[in-house]
DNA sequence: GATCCACGGGAATACACGGATG
DNA sequence: CATCCGTGTATTCCCGTGGATC
């Protein structure tokens, strides 16, 4: 699939009336190029950063907030920015008796969800700061981290690691703390999570912290109108019919956004235009406690199939795991196991991505079975999980 | 031959319930 | 009546194996 495909499938053109226009700028689990309302962080960051340009290490730095407070949004936008800076314009201050660094420093952004081994964690770190290509296979953890530590001699510009979600869905913070200790000294960190400071194993390394507060309503407003003029075909999001949303998604952004994800899915099927009743049925239809769709995309590829053949299930075919794990077997187009099918379906539930409720008692014997619910929004992991896949 | 890790699969454990036992 | 037992399922836990790569 070339690139232009992929633009082509993200702007449905059924009829040419659409009224969304891009899928993606309304995810609830992407992050656009300019955080709304969040200039203070960002500024916060970039001082914090400041020494890496003059070749030093500043101490870790631990930012943390509620979920949907803009953690990840902020150094997602702020990494890609960094990393996309010609030479020229970063803001390195030259003085006269420094040499300026023969390379300038490197950002690597890393998500504890998918990188949760020290093989993984050592691997994408020098893969992003290594031209020639490191290898996934055969090759031991210490190699890495020893390759890891040999770049210093040649080329010592400074490395800002950032690790996001710390909040025991990847690796534990205190493993991520543990792997920290093989870094070399001219690495600089970040570390993302949504518990303060205290109450997390990061807390204790870090110099320095960053707390962000929920969205405030005007900031969450803000935050819809502009999304929904990137994503809509129109700028058709007004002050009323965005009320609803903000006031039930009590400054989680990630909420917001599934809501009016929800809401444009609702209004491009009946009129075509976005008012209030979209918005209040949206609010009406999500759950304030499902579990952040970022979390739930960014499993592996099997899982997530695993889970896409689920939310097609009718109830019947979902009144017990094994009745699930039969027909999602079937309707899968990889070739997982029963066992492992099931094993995904049990761990999905234990990680809180399904809910396991009490199903109906056979009226012969054995333990009750439970149905699995799914404790996501689905009609925006479909949508979104198709997308992505043909 | 070494290495990582996703799968597979089975053993161990938990639960439900009726009936037997103390 | 309380507890234990046996049977049948559901769920959890754990670890060996093999593919893919170097």
């Amino acid at each position: 699939m070339d690139i232009e495909e992929r633009i082509r499938r993200r702007r449905p053109q059924v009829d040419g009336e659409s009224l969304v226009r891009d899928y993606t700028a309304l995810s609830p689990a992407a992050h656009i190029e300019d955080p709304v309302d969040r200039g203070p962080a960002i500024e916060r960051l970039l001082t914090h950063f400041d020494p890496v340009f003059e070749d030093e290490t500043p101490p870790p730095l631990y930012l943390s907030g509620p979920p949907g407070s803009g953690k990840s949004a902020i150094v997602t936008a702020l990494f890609r920015k960094l990393s996309a800076l010609p030479e020229t314009t970063r803001p390195v201050v030259h003085t006269s008796t420094r040499v300026r660094p023969s390379s300038s420093p490197a950002f690597v952004y890393l998500d504890s969800r998918r990188v949760d081994s020290e093989f993984a964690f050592y691997r994408t770190i020098l893969d992003s700061v290594v031209e020639e290509s490191v290898p996934e296979r055969g090759v031991g953890t210490a190699t890495l981290r020893d390759r890891l530590h040999e770049r210093r001699g040649r080329d010592a510009s400074p490395v800002v690691v950032a690790i996001d979600h710390l909040d025991g869905h990847g690796a534990a913070a205190e493993t991520v703390v543990e792997w920290v200790d093989g870094l070399p000294a001219t690495v600089a960190l970040v570390g993302v999570g949504r518990s303060p400071p205290s109450e997390t194993a990061f807390g204790d390394v870090a110099g320095a912290t960053k707390r962000l507060s929920p969205y405030r309503r005007q900031q969450l407003a803000d935050l819809l109108t502009r999304r929904a003029s990137l994503g809509l075909r129109e700028a058709t999001l007004g002050h009323a019919a965005a009320e609803p949303i903000v006031e039930w998604a009590e400054g989680n952004a990630h909420d917001a956004l599934a809501a009016l994800f929800v809401a444009a899915d609702r209004a491009d099927r009946h009129r075509g235009t976005l008012d209030r009743s979209d918005t209040e049925a949206a609010v009406d239809r999500l759950s304030k406690d499902a579990v952040a769709l970022d979390r739930v995309l960014s499993l592996p590829a099997n899982r997530l199939a695993v889970l896409r053949a689920l939310v097609d299930l009718d109830p019947a075919e979902r009144s017990s795991v094994e009745a699930a794990t039969d027909a999602v077997t079937a309707s899968l187009s990889t070739d997982l196991s029963r066992g492992t099918v099931k094993r995904f379906i049990y761990e999905a539930a234990e990680d809180g991505i399904l809910d396991r409720v009490k199903g109906e008692p056979t009226p012969g014997i054995g333990r009750v079975p439970s149905r699995v619910e799914p404790r996501f929004p689905t009609a925006v992991f479909r949508r979104l999980y198709d997308l992505e896949h043909e």
